[in-house]
DNA sequence: CAGCCATCCTGGGGGC
DNA sequence: TGCCCCCAGGATGGCT
């Protein structure tokens, strides 16, 4: 499943291999893919055709391409402060992929949008949608200039532009503006336990169901462990913890081991290997074999989803919050 | 407001 | 071999 790691080598992926293009035929295959653009397949290729890709931009999961707008040329070109003010927005959901293909590659079994983009030095590409569970999708949406946790008094035009739908969402553990002594305190002033609030993107954002396990492990954090009674060298533990698991699958090439999620070329990343807690039932926890110790890893479902952790290493917390 | 849960969705896989 | 059911989980809307 796409989690930050992932979503930024697609993000790369596109800022190399789509920015620049223009987006010259748009073939939505699948409308449920589109459903979140409220005004329709139709409407959705009138506003992309003809559209420049400027970059590829992301927050959290969410990842977006701001867009020239073709149908004002003059007076936008003409005027020095003037941004994009639309984008192409992408969620990968759990099965998403953004592909970067040679128009002449056969179409995948789950192809729900095609975008046909220009052809530059020689190198004609289409830029494909494909979603086999289809909880992701795509819209053209509005770029509004947004606050968030950072420092505030600037005027409006220094406030980033981003889409009205990725507004609440955090930064990631690997911005330079995420605050970790701002995380400890929310952290604090929660009532939850701590893996909830690691999903919650609001908090911060970037992380699934795989790497809050693999951070919790990292961390010797159980998943129940109330918030309100975490200390400060706890979050610091795992803040490190996420930061750890994330830089090392980004320099992977994001994990990828569902074989669903492929980067933005196709190719597969090779990250799994290295996970210590997720998909490890039964099998022995790594760092307490290290220390000659018998951890076991358990599968336990919690929020209707597979949770991992050692039973040793990451017991049941007093107050466990479930 | 904060917390939390059901729901969306498809296809692979196990059981029989 | 075919059918049924479970399972995967990100984000949202609507509860309490």
């Amino acid at each position: 499943m796409p989690e930050l790691p992932e979503v930024e080598v697609v993000r790369r992926g596109l800022a190399s291999w789509v920015a620049g293009r223009t987006i010259e035929a748009v073939d939505v295959v699948d409308a449920r893919s589109v459903r979140r653009h409220p005004l329709g397949p139709e409407d959705f290729r009138g506003q992309l055709e003809g559209a420049l890709v400027l970059d590829a931009v992301r927050r959290g999961k969410y990842l977006w391409l701001p867009l020239s707008d073709p149908d004002v040329p003059e007076a936008r070109v003409h005027d020095p402060g003037a941004g994009p003010h639309t984008a192409l927005l992408a969620h990968l959901g759990m099965s998403g992929q953004l592909l970067v293909e040679e128009p002449e590659a056969p179409d995948e079994k789950h192809l729900k949008v095609r975008l046909t983009l220009s052809d530059t030095l020689g190198m004609p590409r289409e830029l494909r949608f494909v979603d086999q569970r289809i909880f992701g999708g795509l819209a053209v949406v509005p770029l509004v200039p947004t606050h968030d946790s950072g420092p505030g008094g600037r005027g409006d035009s220094d406030l980033p532009l981003i889409p009205g739908e990725a507004a609440h969402i955090g930064r990631d553990p690997l911005d330079p503006l995420f605050d970790p002594e701002a995380f400890h305190l929310r952290l604090r002033a929660r009532r939850t336990g701590i893996k909830r609030a690691l999903l919650d993107q609001r908090l911060v954002s970037g992380i699934g169901n795989i790497y809050a396990d693999e951070a919790l492990w990292g961390a010797r954090l159980h998943y129940a462990r109330p918030t309100d009674t975490l200390r400060r060298p706890e979050t610091e533990r795992l803040v490190h913890a996420v930061r750890d698991v994330m830089g090392r699958a980004l320099v992977a090439g994001g994990t990828s081991f569902d074989s669903l999620y492929v980067n933005v070329n196709g190719a597969s990343g090779y990250f799994s290997r290295s996970l210590d807690a997720y998909g490890r039932a039964g099998r022995a926890c790594r760092r307490c074999a290290a220390a000659g110790e018998g951890g076991v890893i358990v599968r336990e479902r919690f929020m209707n989803r597979s949770s991992y952790r050692c039973t040793r290493c990451q017991p049941v917390p007093r107050n466990a919050r479930w």
